[in-house]
DNA sequence: CTCAATTTGTTCGTATGTATG
DNA sequence: ACATACATACGAACAAATTGA
């Protein structure tokens, strides 16, 4: 078993929440399944090395959640059917992520001092003259799932105020004939929610997240449109095929 | 200012902590830059709702991550550069994925009960009869970044064993000339570290991860290779250019 | 140089939460 | 359930360092 003290040690994070960590993901990932009896406090007191009440303190945990169901004199059982989440997949070309989102309905923050100008990394081209903030919370099915924080640059937004005021900005843009894009890309990474970000997705602090960055330039390489969106990460699915590269190079291999 | 102690509820984790996790974000984000001030521990102490001592617990909390500087009589400084992290990017097309893998060096991992069988999901085709279940933890710099657990079929590993026993197992099948590879894709989700990943990768217990499932099928849609991969969150990173699509939606906006 | 304002450092008492055996 | 120990959090008061008038 693991040394569960020192990895304590690096989180000081209630060690009857890491054991109610652990405990949720095994059921989560099929270990025990639904209906099964979850090993007896004594197992698990031996396995974890933490006391008897600390695995009880992580079983009413559980229970809380309705993920388990503690029986006096029988077990503790996994409650909860595993349910299939509805992924919001992020596609890779521009078209099919546009059409992911266009519906999707913007809820506008107000931000009392919004940054003046947006973050731009070295490959992100020139900084536009000025820019309007708007920060807003996505939904979809009434759930929250992601956090749009967007410097558009003003003489973008000035051609369509008022869309860019009820719509997602990213649809909007690319409907404008007027604009002409040079390049648009974006980052992925992973993090954690902060505490404004948790509270706005409903989210426990530090949850995994989905943090993109994403920069639309014109062609004289201004950055016109700068996202920063951070999604939640239980509803973050990216698929990749890798099959055309794979088939053409067996191809080769065979001839050989 | 967002209800505190409402997400405190919620996530039960230290109210030092959560509040330390908020001002790191800040300087992580350029909220606040290098060298520059951060807000008295009065002014915050008024913004999250805390006692002055929950404060300076925070900062003691970031100054140990050498993140600030404090100093009596004038205030809090921003002491950490931003610093570009070496990502480890996952690349959209897999000969681009081999390069970057094909060097690492697996190690391996005993496990005593393997899954007899893979995870298969709807789309990953049928099973072999028989697997070889390898898990290894992947470094780079001696730095672990990964956890990789691996159901290669048993005669795909009997044509090479030695070989599959001592590198990263794709790009050795890959170079296998003599098997014929129908489809390769793979899956990322973002997840958690669990108590065992976070001491293999040297985490945090619930440090945000990448889970990567990533298939291999034969010509018989036979899935010879099942790998689960947990990433370390904070080394992935994916880009992705949308420029293609962009210029030929404009190049056709501007002709109407 | 002194003084006041600002800002962090320290300490105390109290209450509650966490973890052990 | 109980006794014990330690961590977390609060508010308040006072000490020490820095700055600028």
């Amino acid at each position: 078993m693991i040394k569960l003290k020192e990895t304590y040690r690096r989180s000081n994070i209630p060690l009857y929440l890491q054991v109610a960590s652990t405990l949720k993901r095994r059921i989560e990932t099929g270990y025990w399944k639904f209906g099964e009896k979850i090993s007896t406090i004594e197992e698990l007191e031996v396995e974890f090395q933490v006391a008897r009440v600390t695995i009880r303190q992580a079983f009413d945990q559980l229970r809380k959640e309705g993920l388990v169901r503690i029986q006096q004199g029988r077990g503790t059982f996994v409650a909860k059917q595993n349910v299939n989440k509805r992924w919001l997949r992020l596609e890779i070309s521009l078209d099919s992520f546009l059409d992911s989102i266009v519906d999707n309905i913007p809820n506008f923050l107000e931000v009392v001092s919004p940054p003046r100008v947006p973050r731009l990394d070295a490959d992100d081209g020139e900084a536009a003259d000025d820019y309007i903030y708007l920060k807003s919370v996505q939904t979809k099915d009434d759930e929250p799932y992601g956090v749009v924080s967007v410097h558009l640059a003003r003489s973008v937004y000035d051609l369509a105020p008022e869309e860019f005021g009820s719509h997602t900005a990213l649809p909007v843009l690319s409907n404008l004939d007027c604009i002409e894009i040079g390049r648009a890309h974006q980052t992925l990474g992973i993090g954690s929610a902060d505490m404004e970000t948790a509270h706005l997705l409903d989210l426990p602090l530090n949850a995994p997240t989905a943090e993109v960055h994403c920069v639309v330039n014109d062609t004289q390489n201004t950055a016109i449109y700068v996202a920063e969106i951070i999604y939640r990460g239980d509803c973050i699915k990216f698929d990749i095929e890798f099959l055309q590269y794979m088939s053409t190079k067996n191809q080769i291999s065979n001839k050989g």
